[in-house]
DNA sequence: TGTACATCAGTGAACGCGCGTTCACTGATGTAC
DNA sequence: TGTACATCAGTGAACGCGCGTTCACTGATGTAC
């Protein structure tokens, strides 16, 4: 039916399948940023996608939840990539907390459907529940935390330089990161609400909850 | 198939027939609640919890969409009315601003899939902007401004009580609601962080976001 | 160098399912005379 | 008080659809001799 099916797809060559695997990936991610839900990466639209049939993906996936449990690691690793490079850019420790939150931010808003299913996939009924966690959802939470450090990280660096007089980086890095996901969510969701200058209020946030001089 | 159709449910007599359209709401509201997922709030799992079959909803509903949004509107009336019932319950202004925090983050732990849907509704692709907003997303933005509204009027109050140094309230409050919404979620999301206790993190944001003296 | 063959990366048809929605209908409830 | 009838709240069967998954298969690619 569709022009891009009529485009014939070379078959991969022996001891090339696993290319296909990276193939399907993309064009499960690529749904999902355009969809902005995780229905709509249904094994035959990520097929077509790809221009592939369906029972192929088979061949390198269990089955669709494995799949897409995939694509959200992809998107934990993205998030800590973009993040960690951020704060590698900077040498003062400050401007690398505040570039850090503004990466964090900045992934979510380029990417705000991938951004949503790091820490909203839906997971079915009794799943907010440690005791019943899968192994992928305690994956999830181990790459999060890892983007969590960074921040951890960043606001210890402010503390040693005597940039900030938190007492608890810990803490004080938890509330950041709080602040820092409601605003990414809530921007995203209510686009509408008369929202202030975002650099001014991420540097309220940061100023406030990581406890550093005002600037 | 299941006992629960078994048991004959009575017709509604002449004139009553609106008694369903509240019985449909409560039946979609209880499945959204324990499945989590808007996608399985289907029109026949609606009917067989509600004991009618599919096709009388739309003696009360236009169709499924129209079944949906009106869950999410009753929805977000009641975090507005337990936010502002919770704010009422307090003489203090200090006490009101810390009741109605709590009592937002309570809200949203007791409901979370209730309260997720609120914000966190997908709508498609596109409908991240304003310029392809629909009726009933502006309705629910308006929805979420009384909420908001709440804890505005709960920072003023500080402020003129002088509890707050806060210099501009509504600033304030909307650094205060995205710290809250972020816990809100993220609490829920990732319950295996190691999350301090509720009670302090909450000062912590009203405190330093809201600018009132410390405890 | 040539050929038979195993392997591998997919294909294409088929299954049973639950879905939103439509349609003609039914039978109890209330009303007009 | 009795009866014919309109109304109203739903029912039950059916439609076409896209889905996840299975199964037997195909045909190009590489290998053994």
């Amino acid at each position: 039916v569709t022009a891009v099916n009529s485009t014939a797809r070379p078959r991969n060559r022996r001891g090339e399948g696993g290319r296909l695997r990276g193939e399907i990936l993309a064009a499960a991610s690529a749904l999902l940023e355009e969809t902005g839900s995780e229905d709509a990466v249904t094994l035959r639209a990520v097929a077509r996608r790809a221009g592939i049939t369906a029972p192929a993906i088979y061949g390198h996936f269990a089955d669709r939840d494995a799949m897409l449990d995939e694509v959200v690691r992809d998107a934990f690793a993205e998030l800590t990539a973009a993040v960690g490079d951020a704060a590698a850019r900077w040498e003062d420790p400050l401007e690398r907390l505040h570039g850090a939150c503004r990466a964090y931010v900045a992934f979510a808003q380029e990417r705000p459907h991938r951004y949503r299913v790091l820490f909203g996939r839906n997971r079915g009924p009794g799943q907010l529940e440690t005791s019943s966690m899968t192994k992928a959802k305690a994956m999830d939470d181990l790459l999060g935390a890892q983007t969590f450090g960074v921040l951890v990280d960043a606001v210890s660096d402010c503390v040693e330089a005597g940039y900030s007089h938190s007492e608890q980086a810990l803490y004080d890095a938890t509330a950041l990161w709080v602040a820092l996901h409601g605003y990414a969510t809530l921007h995203a969701s209510v686009p509408a609400f008369p929202w202030p200058p975002e650099e001014e209020l991420l540097t309220t946030l940061v100023t406030r909850l990581a406890r550093v001089e005002p600037a």
